[in-house]
DNA sequence: ACAAAAGTGTTACAACTACACCCATGG
DNA sequence: CCATGGGTGTAGTTGTAACACTTTTGT
């Protein structure tokens, strides 16, 4: 099958089975180097890059679409996952130029609403679990610094600029950057985080204080040895005591 | 045009003109008698309530819409006006029954996706200059206790509760509530609504000091007499200072 | 004169900010 | 032994919460 027929197909299966004129579109954050990261997509054959996303099947929760999708990109569930907006201007794209780019004939438009509804949600993921892989239409999957994007389709940069926003008034009100860490993790490279997200320098003593009085983190007895410096301890999120710290509001969910 | 004949147009009209298979709810807010108010209308010939709704035009932004349908229910334009969540349950309904209840023919049903997505926005408006008109689909409108709603329609009840949670959750951040607040107000019913909308006892002195700390509202040399007391002032809110302290970076919009 | 709500200031406590030194490790 | 980053406490400030009495007004 060649990749005409693959995306002609891909396209009848979607207008078959899925919610026309609503997709979704995920924007996948992940943290490495010190640096907060999206995965992004690269179209085929173009140097035009995208957020992954996808279509709601006709029987599916939209919830689950989100997680399906994501599954599908990155090989993830149970991941933070939230919906964050719906993108719903009259004129998101060039419609034509979409069709050029994916190598539609325009005889199958018909099939195809005039223009489409995006929801966005917004993942965390712990970047060590994931091998981004790219589709059919797509030649390249990887990270990149969301201080350093490429040229992005549609309105994804807007997407994207949305879902940070989302990020950072939420992190100051609940530990939900604890997703983006490997299981094992030091303050210190947690603080590397928080900084990244919030795009500001901590103060190491007040950031120690503030987690710490959370409660929900559990010191192991082990430290990451290997650099020329003092080796910091390793910590684990403790997610009992997360839940009931939730439970007594203790943490707040806004 | 009896009602069969006008409610079969009006379906024919959205499924040409509007966005398929995704509808728009509103939760509008009011503040009277020291009470939270949501404006609901009561299906013909039945007794059961729901929020106002509508369909978004093939051409338009959704936010319009949403615009577009809070100003054919209350008459007003410019409002505060915010979409907070798209909800897209695999069933949020029973699809034979509101077709029932809307008396449709099944038979037109071809022309009717089998599921709805909704986005719901809420809206925030000073309740005296509304009213409430319900149209040809409903007997009543009217404006209900939120601790006191009757039976709602479809998912709605839920739909009210995450407004309700939105609202409350902003009302800490930004000073949303003199949205719904006619133009020229006492600090003692600003207090009211701070209350209704918390559902807990204000300190006086406090709210005093940390509503006037934000520098937004303009004392009058008017007071609001006719009550068996003192008179309190009348305050205006000062949307200019409002303008200035959000760019100053001193109010938050989160 | 009485009932009802308005108006107002101080103190205690909690949360956040700023700030500097010694220690452990690998090279 | 040196460069690098880890680990830690205190004091000042800011914001929030608790609290009671006097004034005004209409009846």
């Amino acid at each position: 099958m060649d990749y005409t027929e693959q995306i002609i197909s891909f396209h009848n299966f979607i207008a078959d089975e899925c919610i026309p004129g609503v997709s979704l579109d995920c924007a996948i954050f992940g943290f490495h180097d010190t640096r907060l990261k999206v995965l992004l997509l690269r179209w085929k054959d173009t140097s035009e890059w995208c957020l992954p996303g996808g279509f709601i099947y006709k029987t599916e929760s939209v919830d689950r679409a989100a997680e399906r999708v994501l599954y599908e990109r990155t090989g993830l569930d149970k991941l933070f996952l939230q919906q964050f907006h719906l993108f719903g201007d009259a004129v998101r794209y060039d419609r034509e130029e979409m069709w050029r780019r994916q190598k539609m004939p325009m005889s199958f438009s018909e099939r195809w609403p005039e223009r489409t509804l995006s929801v966005g949600y917004y993942a965390l993921v712990d970047h060590t679990q994931v091998t981004p892989t790219p589709d059919f239409m797509t030649d390249e999957c990887r990270w990149w610094d969301i201080s350093d994007l490429p040229s992005l389709l549609y309105d994804h940069r807007q997407i994207v600029t949305v879902a940070l926003q989302t990020l950072r008034s939420q992190l100051n009100w609940q530990p939900i950057g604890l997703n983006l860490m490997a299981e094992k993790f030091t303050i210190p490279e947690l603080q590397r985080l928080y900084e990244a997200v919030l795009d500001k320098p901590l103060d190491a003593r007040n950031f120690h204080k503030k987690i710490m009085g959370l409660h929900i983190l559990t010191r192991l007895d082990e430290r990451r040895t290997g650099k020329a410096h003092k080796s910091p301890f390793l910590y684990r999120f403790d997610r009992e005591n997360y839940q009931k710290a939730l439970g007594n509001g203790n943490l707040s969910f806004v």
